[in-house]
DNA sequence: AACTCGGACAACCGCACTTAT
DNA sequence: CATAAGTGCGGTTGTCCGAGT
């Protein structure tokens, strides 16, 4: 598909922002809003683009932003989601608070990348089987052609698992096992899942029917009488927020996996073995 | 004091995805 | 269904500034 550029060249400012830009941008917003970034600017008087706009708002301007360095808690939280999660930089903002992903993301590839490089790979990797592409920083899009089926589409899985947390009102719809400390971050320390889980008798590992060309395992193999793990009730589904993939029938299982096992450093590790195994079997 | 280098961070670019028509 | 428009995301680049020489 042509595109046209993302915004008119000619006669728009770039390049730093200056305070009166600054406060045009953050007076408009707070005024009108910002449903339609690509008109905001020539509605604000702004010689800017949209995305310019945005970016800056996003990254800069908005009131929740929290700025100053990172604390101790939310570099290691940082670390532990990428482990997981790769460049998936806006899934492991939306896990801290009034950090963004731009800023995470230079924090990233300023300070922890190379303190895990001094330090050698990190604990949890000696559990969960980690893709390529994410201890090597490549696109996590590589992960299609992972051999691990639990891994491949992880892009979905993710964006299920780390959908945006919601607001201080609706606490509703975040996992059960999900909780904040007081510095606000989401805590994903490793647990010793035998504390929290039922055991898990022979039955449960055995190869589940799988739906014909999926790769997934069928319905039944996810119903919930033979998930021993919390129901998944309160968590609303992937897409939910209106941006990222919907959820299809078999990302839905994945979907379930995870928020069953509640949330991804919790995954119970045997499970992964057990996936892996049957996936390994499966190539 | 002048210069170089590297770290930190803001901003841009292009692509991917969703939504609207 | 096809296409265009809008938006978000991740990678990359540009710029500033302080430390070192």
């Amino acid at each position: 598909m042509v595109r046209a550029p993302c915004c008119e060249k000619m006669g728009l400012k770039r390049g730093p922002w200056t305070p009166e830009e600054d406060q045009i941008l953050i007076s408009y917003v707070q005024k009108y809003g910002h449903s339609n970034w690509r008109a905001l600017p020539k509605q604000a008087g702004l010689q800017r683009c949209g995305k310019s706009c945005r970016l800056r708002w996003v990254n800069y301007l908005r009131p929740d932003i929290k700025r100053g360095n990172f604390s101790k808690e939310e570099e290691e939280t940082i670390i532990k989601l990428h482990e997981v999660l790769g460049n998936r930089w806006s899934a492991i903002a939306s896990r801290l608070p009034g950090r963004t992903d731009n800023e995470i993301k230079n924090v990233w590839h300023t300070h922890l990348l190379k303190r895990l490089k001094q330090n050698g790979e990190s604990k949890s990797q000696q559990h969960i089987r980690i893709p390529d592409c994410h201890l090597n920083d490549n696109k996590l899009s590589q992960s299609a052609n992972s051999t691990v089926p639990f891994l491949s589409g992880c892009k979905s899985i993710e964006d299920a698992q780390m959908s945006p947390q919601p607001s201080s009102s609706d606490h509703s719809s975040i996992t059960d096992t999900s909780e904040t400390n007081n510095t606000g971050l989401i805590k994903v320390e490793n647990i010793d899942s035998s504390e929290i889980y039922p055991v898990i008798d022979e039955d449960f590992w055995s190869e589940p029917e799988m739906v014909e060309n999926s790769g997934m395992p069928s319905s039944s193999f996810l119903d919930d009488s033979q998930f021993p793990f919390p129901s998944p009730d309160t968590v609303e589904p992937a897409g939910c927020n209106g941006y990222g993939p919907k959820v299809d029938d078999n990302m839905g299982f994945w979907y379930n996996l995870f928020i069953k096992s509640g949330g991804i450093e919790e995954l119970p590790v045997q499970y992964l073995q057990r996936y892996n195994y049957l996936a390994d079997e499966r190539i």
